[in-house]
DNA sequence: TTATATAAACTACAATTTGTAGTGTAGCAG
DNA sequence: CTGCTACACTACAAATTGTAGTTTATATAA
């Protein structure tokens, strides 16, 4: 799972990958496992865009290990290797994780400065949270 | 203040800038204000680097207003338009930020899941978000 | 069986970002 | 006034992403 970069001022798949890519891996995530010609066509109901524009991107995101592969007769079968959430969720732990090795607690004071309209199971881990750091003192 | 994306799997200015950009600037943040010449020779202790290679990567990061240039005479003089410091923090809080909105409290989470070893200061930081979001019920 | 259509492979080019460096120019110093 | 120095201008390379043409292999239709 080769995700090098997190773009900032992008939103969405934006942030990972670039805007035609972003499109694909949508498209697969909404439709499981497609050929190139499935994705392409859902593709051209809004703009067209060539089949081997779409086959280069799709064996790119194979070649980063984002999708994967199958050859079913003389068509090929995509489909993503993660599903979105646990893409997502992958990512957001990632990056999450890469914060925090950065930049230690400073994040952590950032996220509590930003953080409004929690649900009630988030305060309760809070608060498990913040028993555990006093009882290891 | 035009950063695009924070790189994964690097570490501290690599995050942010490319493998020079990250040198020329641990320099200029270790040593105020520089000319060209200057900086070329504090990176030339390592390994040459010519003079119109930094140049244009220093004039890069100026029209990325990440540097500012000051002509004083024949030279000019640059400095960062950001301490280190102010320019950690605002990453890291506009990092925090982004990973927020695109995620919202999943990150928090992750975020505790990772905590440990945490001051006094931010325990206390920690309950005083709580009181606060239980009030707002 | 052969012709045609189609999927896939291979190849190539453009724009962007970053690193690299040559050449030209203008001004100061000797 | 002549050369050194700093800067500007220009250009190219590699990587990333979007784009698409050409070729090859094959399956299906005539």
């Amino acid at each position: 799972m080769l995700i090098r970069k997190f773009n900032k001022n992008e939103s969405g798949l934006n942030r990972f990958f670039g805007p035609l890519e972003a499109k694909i891996m949508d498209i697969l995530w909404n439709n499981c496992e497609m050929t190139i010609k499935n994705v392409q066509q859902v593709l051209d109901r809004e703009k067209g865009t060539n089949f081997n524009t779409v086959m280069t991107v799709m064996n790119r995101l194979v070649e980063k290990e984002i999708l994967q592969k199958r050859t079913e007769g003389r068509s090929s079968l995509y489909k993503p290797v993660l599903s979105r959430d646990q893409f997502l969720h992958t990512q957001s732990k990632e990056m999450t994780n890469e914060l925090m090795d950065e930049f230690g607690t400073v994040v952590v004071s950032h996220m509590l400065d930003a953080l409004e309209d929690v649900d009630d199971d988030l305060v309760a881990k809070l608060e498990k949270k913040i028993k555990e750091l006093k009882k290891d003192k």
